[in-house]
DNA sequence: GAATTGTAGATTGTCGACAATTTACTTGAC
DNA sequence: GTCAAGTAAATTGTCGACAATCTACAATTC
């Protein structure tokens, strides 16, 4: 057993597939911009450089797949899959969807539960930004409130879709992230949505979380045009 | 550009990977029922029986778990998910999410190949309502209709999920089916939905899509409950 | 010299085998 | 009789090896 009986307040070791660690490693080799866009990712590379057999690789890349950060032909292996700002685009409006319906069902679900969960992680959103220097803490935390509505929506499906895009998500966050001088501006654009949540405002909750993702849509598309422009002058 | 050389019109043949014949099998298996909700999906016994390898069969759960066909746990294997009650609302719930933002994206992008494809396509319906009576072969026009509006869309992020969830949809339309005594009845819902679009009407597009989706969530689960209670009745 | 064909090297697809883990059963104590 | 611990069978997780396929380059022909 992994400890469930009596239990003495021991945390869950590993119980994490040898799989799951590959999918997450590589996933952050990729957002990061380690393993160049459209590069062609080799089983056996991957495998020898990690020190494991390319089976666990094989259905890591299959699940990164999944997730549309890598494409795969057959007979040709895996290859890493190049952000364009058309996909960025893309990635906002299937949120701006899914999102959407998630609000309209949270506002129908809303209970005390749910909502000290959501005030709990803007509350952490303003910690973080003044509290941790690290990028990568703010973004998580980002995340995590959207994840935390998906998981409200009572909707399993709607996590689903949202863990799917998660990777790419994050990583549109990220270049959020580095854009805003002042970070306590990312916790500040979550106060509307949970308040016309908290005042069970459908048609103000969707005008509120359309309004953060557009927003958030159009900042990473400048920054990321930025980018691209600074990569190929280069 | 599927057709680059100078071409003597062969057909591209099957150049489909064992894991994906596998996938499709078992999914076939699961939704006509021959493996039970909750039933284990043991790797070995379905490799034996098909004659290939462990790893294919590995590889296909994993596929089929991102649909959400299966589930995995951790050392114990792949288990067939039930579709319960509220599955099937959940999976309405997302369709009517993304397939609204669809015919939203498809009135602004709308052209004549579209337009040819899916008028086509309605009139494939009612030519299989009327010549074909297999159900499956009906079901899948229904499918092809909807994926078409995807694809039309030009954001692959929304076919993506669509075809994420694809097989529960098949599996649902399935219900439907078998409850219009009229075939012909399956081809005119999607009338309306052509004629909004083709007028380039984003608000009754969007209504004429909401309804459908939400009449089809109706019959299903009525189907669905009648379905449960014959089984426990047994 | 350009295009096609042939060949060698590398990479993926699939397999069978072994180690780690779980499950079902038996045994023993209370 | 019930519960716990121990053990054996079955199943998954991982591995290394071989076959099928692709890629790149050399050889050949026009």
């Amino acid at each position: 057993m992994t400890q469930t009986q009596p239990s003495s307040g021991f945390q869950q070791i590993d119980r994490e597939g040898l799989v799951q660690r590959v999918a997450k490693l590589l996933s952050k080799a990729i957002v990061s911009g380690k393993l160049a866009p459209g590069a062609r990712l080799s089983e056996s590379v991957v495998a020898r450089e990690l020190g494991v057999s390319r089976a666990p690789v094989r259905e890591a890349a299959r699940l990164l797949e999944s997730s549309g950060l890598v494409r795969s032909e057959p007979n040709r292996g895996f290859f890493v899959r190049q952000v364009s700002i058309k996909a960025l685009n893309d990635l906002y409006e299937l949120r701006l969807a899914i999102e959407t319906a998630v609000v309209e069902r949270l506002v129908q679900n809303w209970n005390d539960e749910i909502e000290e969960a959501l005030t709990a992680q803007v509350a952490e959103l303003h910690r973080v930004a003044t509290e941790e220097a690290d990028i990568f803490t703010q973004v998580e935390a980002d995340m995590q409130f959207h994840r935390l509505m998906c998981t409200g929506s009572d909707n399993p499906k709607f996590l689903q879709v949202f863990e799917q895009v998660a990777i790419e998500t994050e990583f549109s966050i990220m270049l959020i992230g580095q854009l805003y001088d002042d970070p306590t501006r990312i916790a500040e654009t979550h106060e509307p949505i949970l308040e016309a949540l908290r005042a069970r405002d459908a048609t103000k909750a969707v005008s509120a979380i359309r309004y953060h993702i557009s927003e958030a849509q159009r900042i990473v598309i400048d920054q990321f045009r930025l980018l691209e422009e600074g990569k190929t002058s280069t």
